[in-house]
DNA sequence: TGAATCTGGTTTTAAAATGCAACCCTATTC
DNA sequence: GAATAGGGTTGCATTTTAAAACCAGATTCA
C-alpha cells in the first residue's frame, strides 16, 4: 500500500504538501519562478524522468498552481505557467532557500543573493512576524483555545 | 530506480527538500512545534505507520533537524525534540499552513489563528521582504548577475 | 511471581511510485 | 523525404510505502 493522501485532512499543512509536498513538485514551482516555461527545459534543468515530469506538471496543473498554455510559437507547443496560487507559493520556496543556505550550504556556492528589482538591495530572511513586524519564533506564538481543540493537524484516521 | 537524491546538488532548495521535502518528514516536524515529542504521540497524531516514523525520526535526528534525548521518567523512555535547525523551519511550515488556508481552505475549518503570546495579536502572512519590510513578489525580484550563472538549480546531472 | 501493558521498535508482505529507456505522433527544417 | 524537435505514453525493474504482525525491555497489576 503506498502513499496516503491528505486531499480530505482537516490540516492545512497536511492539504498543502498533497499538492507540493513530493520531490520534483516545488523544484518546478522553483524552476517555473525563474522563469522556465517549457516541458523540455524542465526536464533538462531538473534532469527528472519525463514520465514523472508529465504527472507532476498535470497534477499542478490540476492543482492550478500553473496553467498550461497553447503557445502558437510555430506548430503544437505549450508553456506551462504560474498561477497567482502558485507565485504565492514565493514566500515558501524562498524560505526553503534561505534554510537551505544556512543549514546545509555547498562549499562552493555562495547563497542565494535575492534583490528587489527597483532598489537593488538584498531580500532580509522570510520570518513570522506580528501585526507590526516583529520577529515571531515558535515560542512567541499560541493558538487560542477555540481553535486548540482540533489542532494542530487533526488528521486522526486514514485518509486514503 | 526509486527516488533520486540531492544531497550533493548545487541547489539549497533541492538540499533541503532531501531533508524535509517528503510527506511525512515536514508533518512530524509541525507536529513537534505544536509540542509532540514522544514516539506514540506522534504516531497517532498522524495516523502514521510504525516503520516510516521511525525511519523518518531517524532521518531527522541524522539531519540534526530533532534530537533525541533520553528522558529518565521510569524506564528507557525517549523524547524527540526540535534542534535550533528544526525550529528554523518555523516560517516555512506556517507560510505552508497560511497557503494551504488560503487556496484549499477546508469547509468546516476557519484558518489558523496563530497569536504573538505577548500582545495576543495575529501574525501576518509570512512574505518576502526588502530590507525595510516593504512586501515583494517574485515579479519584483531578481538574482544579480555573479549568482544568475548556476541559478536557480544546477541539478542537471543525476545524483543518487 | 507472573500476566498484562506501555513504549519504541523491526519484520513481512503487497501495492504504489520512481527512473530509465524505448516508442509514438505531429510539425518543421534541411 | 530524412532527420530533428516538442511533448508525451508505455513497459519494466527497483524502491518506498502502508499495514499489520511480531519482538523486547521495563512497569504495573493481581
Amino acid at each position: 500500500m503506498a502513499r496516503k493522501r491528505f486531499d480530505d485532512s482537516s490540516c492545512s499543512v497536511a492539504r498543502a504538501l498533497n499538492e507540493v509536498g513530493d520531490w520534483w513538485s516545488l523544484l518546478v514551482v522553483l524552476h517555473a519562478m525563474y522563469g522556465t516555461r517549457r516541458f523540455v527545459d524542465f526536464q533538462q534543468e531538473l534532469g527528472i524522468a519525463r514520465n514523472i515530469l508529465c504527472d507532476r506538471l498535470a497534477r499542478l496543473v490540476d492543482n492550478e498552481v500553473l496553467k498550461k498554455v497553447e503557445v502558437g510559437e510555430h506548430g503544437s507547443r505549450f508553456e506551462y505557467r504560474l498561477t497567482e496560487k502558485g507565485r504565492d507559493l514565493f514566500p515558501i520556496v524562498i524560505a526553503l532557500r534561505q534554510w537551505g543556505d544556512k543549514w546545509n550550504p555547498a562549499p562552493d556556492q555562495e547563497p542565494l543573493d535575492l534583490r528587489d528589482r527597483e532598489t537593488g538591495r538584498t531580500i532580509r530572511p522570510v520570518e513570522v512576524q506580528d501585526a507590526d513586524g516583529k520577529p515571531l519564533t515558535v515560542r512567541d506564538v499560541f493558538v487560542p483555545e477555540e481553535n486548540n481543540a482540533r489542532s494542530p493537524s487533526g488528521s486522526k484516521k486514514k485518509a486514503g
